[in-house]
DNA sequence: TAATTTGGCTCAAACGATTACATAACAAAG
DNA sequence: CTTTGTTATGTAATCGTTTGAGCCAAATTA
């Protein structure tokens, strides 16, 4: 039933130490000898145990993906990347939800740890952006690989992989702009979590450079969630003769959502009165009425390249330094929320 | 740094052995000797390694989730409620996503036990409706439980939870006729899935209870998907002055998302022109224009269930018997999609 | 009281891999 | 034809737990 290295070596006539070195792709093993055991392994379907490999390895079988994310798209996605990735190397996944209020969560994350005795973790905003737990896993020696949103940082030689928020923000901006908006209102995110702040930066950088001055009363402090985008809509809106609003980017889509639902109680129509632009391409934004101008991000892309970074930082330790950034930007897809399609 | 079961034997005084019983809740240890233990375990922090423990027990430590689901928030969902009894427990989740079309799946799934040693298996659907799945399961001696859609069956004996969507069905389609619908469409999911047909039952039930005849031309067959919904409500209402409709039921929330878009493509009005619902209550059947009316299923609740459920299968063998099926049955929320609110 | 069961605990052998160390084979070089 | 240095393979200890056999004393039975 279950097939030990031992019956592939003996199946192959060699030792099972031999067994060990092909299975691991370790050097010096003859091209012959590398081929019988291959033919063992595949004849017995043999599978090396996980278990026993953690328990007698320095490096263990299994990394961490560690979330604190209410969109379930958007985890969903980050799983499948990151183990479509796991089951190439044959590593396990571990998933470990928590919630980064929480005071226990530390310890909760250093039980897991401890437990699974995990040889390296893919943190995902906002987790990712806390300097004390990222403090406490450098302490303990951990590796990690972090998603965050940002531009690169050259200071910092920790292996990152960036979200240009900035650049998509821009950008969504300049397409606004280039429809002949010129009161842009936008809806902002959680205050804590560093992709507001980028998109926000992204948004006032094209207004300025396009000679366009930034109204503070333009700006929304939200959190990102549907509610939150009715109600900064609704508070936006409100008197709109003074404001003269004519577009709203939404922090995310889920907040444009909302605010295309406060349009719709307040009758205004979209996108002749108004255009509303999202963020993050999240399956719901082709879903809603209008469909969602927003900017589109590969987290399933990332999150493979997280996996594989990691994976390079944890066993050969080869060509570590270089690649150890990389900037993802998310790319402007245009739909009716913004204008009229052709 | 790392603690073993030895460091807390020599600090309580004991044999590893009988701290092994008390970790294990094992009976014959004096309730003195556990307390000195566990107060040793506690002094110490320890947290048994996984690894060993798998590989030096019969029965693993770990579980497998496996589904097949493109909706991400039943995953998360289910993901959640296991993990939450997994952590209870000791319990390690191994996800397992994949495609049930993919002829690869049934040796991916069995490869995945086989490395991690895997100790019990929740299955969802629609995988959990594979027959040749199960057998393969039995024949391996497998633990699982699974979740499907249903009313019970009392010829079966294997660990099951039911979904109950012929009920909640049921109780749509009379929420539809007291609101005075006489000609209720219904926009079926996935043929395959025993939720469609579940659903649709429920459906004809409620209109044959209610002396209504059930007209073929009423139902169309789609799947569940957004998509789905927009072409089903297209065909449905192109021509509607022969067919009357004033209700459309939509499979799940995803078609009804459709159903209203396509009602907005139409220029029908919700719920004035056509009621509409849907089906799972996912967080985006409150963001829609109008909220939809739908059944609540708690997949958090369900899937701790099944966790549980395994648990009681995989070690102690004590009432079993018991409880071994359970149903739920979702539950009506009216929102707007189906009428007016007061 | 002697004989037997039982509770409470210890000891050593697995579990299935990896790791460090030891050895064998086979060149090329002296 | 030995020496030296690689390259290829094998051996034994180890990882941290569980498991099963076995021991001792207390409790029960005859």
């Amino acid at each position: 039933m279950k097939v030990t290295i031992n019956d592939v070596a003996k199946l192959a006539g060699v030792s099972m130490k031999t067994v060990s070195r092909v299975i691991n792709n370790e050097p010096s093993v003859r091209k012959k000898t590398h081929d019988i055991v291959m033919a063992a392994v595949k004849e017995l379907n043999y599978q090396p145990n996980l278990a026993a490999r953690n328990l007698a390895g320095t490096s263990s079988y299994a990394i961490g993906l560690v979330y604190d994310n209410p969109n379930a798209y958007y985890v969903i996605d980050m799983q499948n990347g990151v183990l479509s990735r796991c089951r190439k190397e044959g590593y396990e996944l571990v998933i470990h939800p928590c919630s980064y209020a929480d005071s226990e969560m530390e310890n909760e994350l250093k039980t897991m740890i401890q437990r699974s005795r995990i040889a390296g973790l893919v943190l995902t905003p906002p987790l990712s952006e806390q300097q004390a737990l990222i403090d406490e896993l450098d302490s303990m020696n951990m590796h990690y690989v972090r998603i965050l949103s940002g531009r690169g940082d050259d200071s910092d030689n920790s292996p990152c992989i960036y979200v240009n928020d900035y650049a998509a923000a821009y950008e969504i901006t300049q397409h606004l702009l280039s429809l002949g908006h010129k009161n842009i209102a936008f809806i902002c995110g959680d205050e804590e979590h560093k992709s507001t702040s980028e998109r926000l930066a992204g948004y006032q950088q094209a207004l300025a450079d396009n000679g366009i001055k930034n109204r503070e009363e333009l700006v929304y402090r939200g959190e990102y969630s549907f509610e939150s985008g009715v109600s900064g809509a609704k508070e936006l809106l409100k008197d709109n003769n003074a404001l003269q609003i004519t577009a709203v980017m939404g922090g995310n889509d889920e907040i444009a959502a909302g605010a295309l639902f406060a349009a719709r109680l307040m009758d205004i129509s979209i996108p002749n009165e108004l255009a509303i632009t999202g963020f993050e391409d999240s399956p719901f934004s082709k879903q809603t009425w209008p469909k969602l101008t927003t900017a589109h991000q590969d987290n399933d892309i990332i999150s493979q390249h997280a996996a594989r970074l990691l994976f390079s930082k944890t066993r050969g330790a080869r060509n570590q330094d270089k690649d150890i950034q990389r900037i993802f930007t998310p790319s402007l897809v245009v739909r009716d929320s913004s204008q009229i399609q052709g």
